[in-house]
DNA sequence: GCGAGCAGAATGACACGTCATTCCGTGAGC
DNA sequence: GCTCACGGAATGACGTGTCATTCTGCTCGC
């Protein structure tokens, strides 16, 4: 193994470990001796590989945030055709999203509760990343209302922030249940059915 | 003024600038001196009235969760007879919640935002009364279902969740724009055509 | 092969800054 | 004069970050 790569390594290891006591303890309530223990390393190799606290949790949320992002490509938001194919979509992207929620726990919690509460500018980076989100979200709605598939009248930007709501409350649930996998399909059949069909009889 | 009238007068005036400060700045990054500073006195007085920081943010969050209740109240699961009523009354709550957003940013941030950040304990505070939000949602699920105004093979529970999730995803749009009256009556118009009939065409 | 020297990684004691909380002198009201 | 509320300086706890020291692995010369 040559330096750099070992840099690599015992930087990602320390990436690991801060990742893992920030989300399991919160931003705030985290110290630096917190990390150093949790990787088995004295706490001055910690500035060795990371220029302060605020650094490496800016880091940790960050690869969670792409992490997120990996798990939303790959569904185009304008090839679907037909409501039943827009509704294929959804329901691999939801299956996706939630899965990584109870697969990976801890990237879960990094976005959805450590990204805001590092501090100010944080939030509002991540308050950006949730309207990206929307947006993105929106662009499907607009691709279904241009070819008929979906109702014209409703506002594609409003409804692609409410579905992000959605999401956040389902990946909060999903982190506190005993059964995730169970209360991911209860989400999905009956979100799907509140998406595209609403709730009255 | 009585004694006991002046020392209830001067603690509501902390926690009103407690309030607006852990409002702006986030519980973590405000500290006693800038309380002190809103409200025109000196450091050490706050001590006469509060046992310290985390008491007056759990005080200034918790009355800022009943004022969000009392914006729900009057408002009885069971009486909805057909759709039009329940759409009537989800409008005035939707209208009733927004509002209390817009005129009350302080008390908005300090729900959405600052109940969950104080630690850990909190965090699992505001998420259970989140899940109480939830199911009392979940009632009037059950009641349209009864009825039949409302179909049958949806999860009260999970759209309740759900649609905090869309509340929350509203009010913190509604602190964000620089029109939050314009804003509120694209997301009730929307939010209400997607809750009842569904996005599709 | 062995030992010495070197470079860089690791360590943890310590310095420092911050801030929550306490303390005490002062002034106002009774 | 006495009591109590107040303000702000003082205090001490705590966490972050620094740096002197030690450790370890590698290379080179004998």
């Amino acid at each position: 193994m040559t330096a750099p790569d070992a840099a690599d390594l015992k930087r990602d290891q320390i990436l690991a470990a801060a990742s893992r006591v920030i989300a399991e303890r919160g931003y705030h309530a985290t110290n630096i001796a917190d990390i150093a223990r949790e990787l088995g390393a004295g706490h001055g190799t910690f500035y060795r590989y990371f220029k302060n606290k605020h650094d490496i949790a800016v880091q940790a949320v960050d690869r969670a945030m792409r992490r997120i992002a990996e798990a939303l490509a790959d569904e185009p938001p304008e090839v679907a055709t037909s409501l039943d194919e827009y509704r294929a979509q959804v329901t691999r992207i939801a299956h996706r999203l939630f899965d990584l929620v109870i697969a990976e726990p801890v990237v879960a919690r990094l976005f959805f509760f450590e990204a805001a509460a590092i501090n100010r500018e944080r939030a509002e980076r991540f308050h950006a990343a949730l309207d990206d989100l929307g947006s993105f979200t929106a662009a499907y709605i607009r691709n279904g209302q241009r070819r008929g598939f979906l109702r014209a009248e409703v506002d594609p930007e409003v409804i692609g922030l409410a579905l992000n709501g959605v999401i956040l409350a389902g990946a909060a649930r999903m982190l506190r249940v005993s059964d995730p996998a169970a209360e991911r399909d209860r989400w999905v059949d009956s979100v799907l059915t509140l998406m595209f069909h609403g709730l009255a009889s």
